[in-house]
DNA sequence: TTCTAATGTCGCAAACATACGTCATTAATC
DNA sequence: GATTAATGACGTATGTTTGCGACATTAGAA
């Protein structure tokens, strides 16, 4: 059993998409993003119990770690998921859980 | 599309479980209690590239979310993944997965 | 071109998270 | 009972996140 000099990649990796989703408003912003074909930044805003400037930043985030996108449409934004984001989200925590489910017969 | 008054409790329930892992030491130490038996405390701050103090506050969020448990033996204390805990985070991850993977046909 | 609307960026304040040294507590050992 | 070892609790410094108003930018309308 050795020291760990620093936290690997795959660590990082996980904590990171699992910071993104640590807040409730940007867990809304990924709902309502599902449960809508358009989705015009100024409707999220509208949606949420936040200011417009508050929402950017939670868009920003949630943009720049890849679970979603923004398509400028002329004066407006259309944000959506990022498909390719959200299954990678869904690849790293099956992993995790498949190697940190207790198997029944596991002492403890 | 009516503007919500707060978070409701299930998005508070997924962004603290989120919070829970958004942290590389507290993924590390999930890893390493899914992967010995006996996990006594000092064993895991020998571990980690942390101090005993930092890991000690690391391992008591893992415990107040339910993630693990500790159980006293003498002067030790060997702390466990919590079985239940952890399905309970499978679960629910596997819901919002579930609701927020786009499908196929999904414009945009 | 000027005006308006939709949006992002900046800068600040308050709250929260992280890391760690020191101290307190408790169990086993002498 | 005194000593030592394992551990958590407390306090504190530093960094990060959140929330928001004010400003900047850009696209389309008048």
């Amino acid at each position: 059993m050795k020291k760990l000099e620093l936290f690997d990649d795959k660590q990082q990796e996980i904590a990171s998409l699992a910071k993104a989703l640590s807040h409730p408003a940007r867990i809304a912003i990924l709902q309502f993003l599902a449960s809508t074909p358009t989705c015009i930044s100024g409707d999220i805003s509208d949606y949420l119990p936040l200011s417009r400037t508050t929402v950017s930043q939670h868009l920003k985030e949630l943009k720049s770690i890849g679970l979603i996108q923004g398509d400028v449409e002329g004066l407006k934004i259309k944000y959506c998921l990022n498909k390719e984001g959200i299954e990678k989200l869904n690849h790293v925590f099956g992993n995790l859980f498949d190697e940190i489910t207790p198997s029944d017969n596991k002492i403890c």
